[in-house]
DNA sequence: CGTCGTATTGCGAGTCATTTGCAACAAGAG
DNA sequence: CTCTTGTTGCAAATGACTCGCAATACGACG
């Protein structure tokens, strides 16, 4: 299982907060935040206590299971993925959209070409809205 | 002066808090924290307060003077600038370089032709480290 | 210039998501 | 099964930012 190698990998334990916190963020298919994932992870185990959450959400972030984004002063979670990928935040619905964008890699071949800075991720982000969301 | 006819325009009224946080920003080739702003500010003028400096700063984001990022938990500032300059953000020295990259307006092309998604801003964010910057 | 209406400020008190200290707990090596 | 120590739950703290409100000062107008 994902989780457990890439737990050991890096010398931390299974925990049940952990379990509960990875089978929801592995269950989703897009952005969560804070209180949504307390509120699926209560569903599974009401139990577990919010600083565990967070606690878990940024060992996740640490070890790169999980990619953290803040749009506005908005925080959400999802699992992790390549820099290929990026995200159109929705401002009416609120929404984050994935968008498979190769010209990201050419980016990075010009960026790689820049001998003032070594690049390690590129996160691209675009606001606008949903052809199909409503003004207002 | 692009401070008082933006303000004006927009209906609002030129006052000290905004003449002086605009002249910080408008000294400044880059990224600037709320402390940051706050100690400039009060260089020039030590009655200003720090609310004010917030409420002022929001007023220029939302008539677009100033760019507001936030990377991590960190909030900063910058005079407003166009899409086809992309973020740099050292994770050693924490320092936000500007790179020119004009592939961002083959992005928004590209993201045109998308039918689900009507494109506003493209911000493109690199994390990694300058070539200069020590490890640790 | 003075006057006046109202946007804006300064101040202090909130807010609220996230973090932290610590004693109790439990993963997992042996 | 035992023991070590990484983790948890809890409750209190943090801290960046926001808000309510009376006092202030822009700037339109005469």
């Amino acid at each position: 299982m994902e989780l457990e190698g890439t737990l050991r990998e890096h010398g931390h334990r299974v925990t049940r907060p952990r379990s509960v916190v990875w089978q929801v963020l592995d269950d989703t298919d897009g952005h969560l935040n804070a209180q949504e994932i307390a509120d699926r992870v209560h569903a599974l185990d009401p139990g577990i206590n919010q600083s565990s959450i967070y606690r878990t959400l940024a060992l996740f972030t640490e070890i790169e299971l999980v990619r953290e984004s803040r749009h506005g002063d908005a925080a959400t979670w999802e699992r992790a993925h390549g820099d290929a990928v990026i995200h159109l935040f929705c401002d009416r619905c609120g929404a984050v959209h994935h968008h498979h964008a190769p010209g990201i890699e050419r980016l990075r071949r010009e960026l790689g070409a820049h001998p003032g800075f070594v690049t390690d991720a590129i996160d691209v982000r675009v606001t606008g809205h949903c052809a199909d969301c409503n003004p207002g």
